[in-house]
DNA sequence: TATTTGATATTGATAAAATCAATATAATGA
DNA sequence: TCATTATATTGATTTTATCAATATCAAATA
């Protein structure tokens, strides 16, 4: 007995003609005769009286047909329930940002998302990428947004968009005064202003900055770009910075870099078992529209990893 | 999506394990891999963890494997409800059965089933052949007893035994003196009494005795056999009677043939859609019952047909 | 850091099945 | 009797399920 035949046997008994069951099916009027007939002779009960025209059910397969109706009932009812399992926005979904990224996406946002979805609750939390990948292992987070690629076989990567490394500097600072920067600039700096250790920024700045040189007396490590930039101003320096985290009045303190331009990825992650598509094209999208058309569309970039 | 492959879905859910699901679906490992990954492929959800030891479902797939069970539970229901469409035999029957047999058979065949059949009632009623495979074909009877072949399409013929035809006359007969009659012998007949028309029995008389000559100033044609009877015991002349009519005070009026005897087929019959197999396996064994053995073990006879 | 172990995935061959197009057969009505 | 309509059958073809063997992978072990 198989799904196929119970269907031949539903559409037979609708349409009560081998012909149009066949056509109705999308098959030859063969198959529905053959697969019919091996039903028939599986549960060795006679299900239609074919020396009738029309042909008609005989009492044991009015039964057998009701049955059959609800066996299919219950197949469409679980395709019905994937379909809702991926269009499914309801509900309440928990997502972990990054706190180098989270300031610059999140009021947004969230403000153009709840305006949408009101049947659909989100909690949003800043966390450290390694929180957000264990948490997102464990079931305790949905979605995470943070910097990619992680290259882990758990998590599935939605790519966002690249940002672009800025140098932040004191307006004295000699490379603030350069109009394009190369990534050979960065070999030997002093005075490097570095976010806290666990921030995947501080990994990344590092390695594209690798012969730093720290003569300040002062070791401060700081958890935000913001508190960053202050230091950097009151006690000269330098940093990087994300693009996104630049503001107009901050023009003569930055310096762009020539293209390639090195840039971060940032992505959307969810466990690899994470089903809610539609949920995930909702945010991407509402993220995308926060975010400069160019983060998008530039393809000449130096993806810097930080794992 | 197969019924199999929910079977396989679940026997993994059972076991979490692909070798035992495989071992307990009686099929190879890849089987119930390859089938499981198809079936997530298609709907695209991953229902199972595979990176955990022993697997795990994920949240989506714990509420398709439901459905699957809910689905595969139609499936047994359906299976038992066909099953119980053969096996019970619950509910009411009509059965149809000749005049010339029904006096030997019924009183202590329906003595018999009653005893041990108690939900389970019989309308037995006496009918000529043609009634009964009439009523049959349009559903107002369930079973018929009759004397077969009828060669009907529609018709399902369950064979029972084979009951010879007696040779009856008046004790001064001469044919009743002698030991065996041959077939030959009832060809120059005289006097020979008959059923009416309708009767199947008659016909085969007749058949037997085709070139009969009836010198019988009455003309009488009977309803019952042991009319019949009664009719050669007053008036002289013969018939033929069925074994079963026979009793044993008669044996100074009866004459058997010899070997192979002219027999007629006695069968259970019903539409070609019915399905309750043990109702009919019941009746059957409870009519061989009441009948000599030999009727069943003799192979070597003559058929002879009414139709 | 190699090695074994326990697990699932992959592969190529084979067997089983569903399907098709064409045709046969059967029943029905002109 | 001859069309007509309906279902069944047949042989070829495609698709699918299954298997045995082997690869791969991750975790435990030495």
């Amino acid at each position: 007995m198989t799904l196929q035949q119970l269907k031949y046997l539903v559409a037979l008994d609708n349409y009560r003609h081998f012909v149009t069951a066949a056509e109705k099916c999308f098959v030859n009027q063969s198959t529905i005769t053959i697969q019919v007939k091996k039903l028939e002779e599986e549960i060795n009960i006679k299900i239609f009286d074919r020396s009738k025209s029309p042909l008609t059910v005989t009492p044991a397969g009015e039964r057998i047909i009701e049955k059959a109706r609800s066996v299919l009932g219950e197949v469409k009812e679980m395709k019905a329930m994937v379909a809702d399992e991926k269009e499914s926005v309801k509900g309440t979904f928990k997502i972990g940002i990054i706190p180098t990224i989270s300031p610059y996406i999140v009021p947004s946002f969230s403000l153009d998302f709840e305006k949408d979805h009101h049947d659909t609750q989100l909690i949003i939390e800043e966390l450290e990428s390694e929180q957000i990948i264990d948490s997102l292992k464990k079931g305790k987070l949905d979605v995470g947004i943070l910097v990619t690629p992680l290259n882990d076989r758990d998590i599935r990567e939605i790519q966002l968009y690249n940002e672009p490394f800025i140098f932040y500097g004191s307006k004295s600072h000699s490379l603030v005064k350069k109009k394009e920067l190369e990534l050979s600039d960065l070999q030997t700096i002093d005075n490097l202003w570095l976010l806290k250790n666990g921030h995947c920024f501080k990994n990344q700045v590092e390695s594209l900055c690798k012969n730093y040189n720290n003569k300040s007396s002062i070791q401060f490590q700081s958890g935000s770009i913001e508190t960053l930039k202050k230091m950097v101003d009151k006690y000269k320096g330098c940093t990087l910075v994300p693009e996104m985290s630049v503001s107009e009045n901050e023009s003569e303190n930055i310096s762009f870099f020539k293209e390639p331009k090195p840039v971060r990825e940032v992505s959307l992650i969810v466990h690899k078992n994470f089903t809610k598509e539609a949920l995930l094209e909702i945010i991407r999208k509402k993220i995308l529209k926060v975010v400069p058309d160019q983060f998008e569309k530039n393809e000449r970039y130096i993806r810097v990893k930080w794992r």
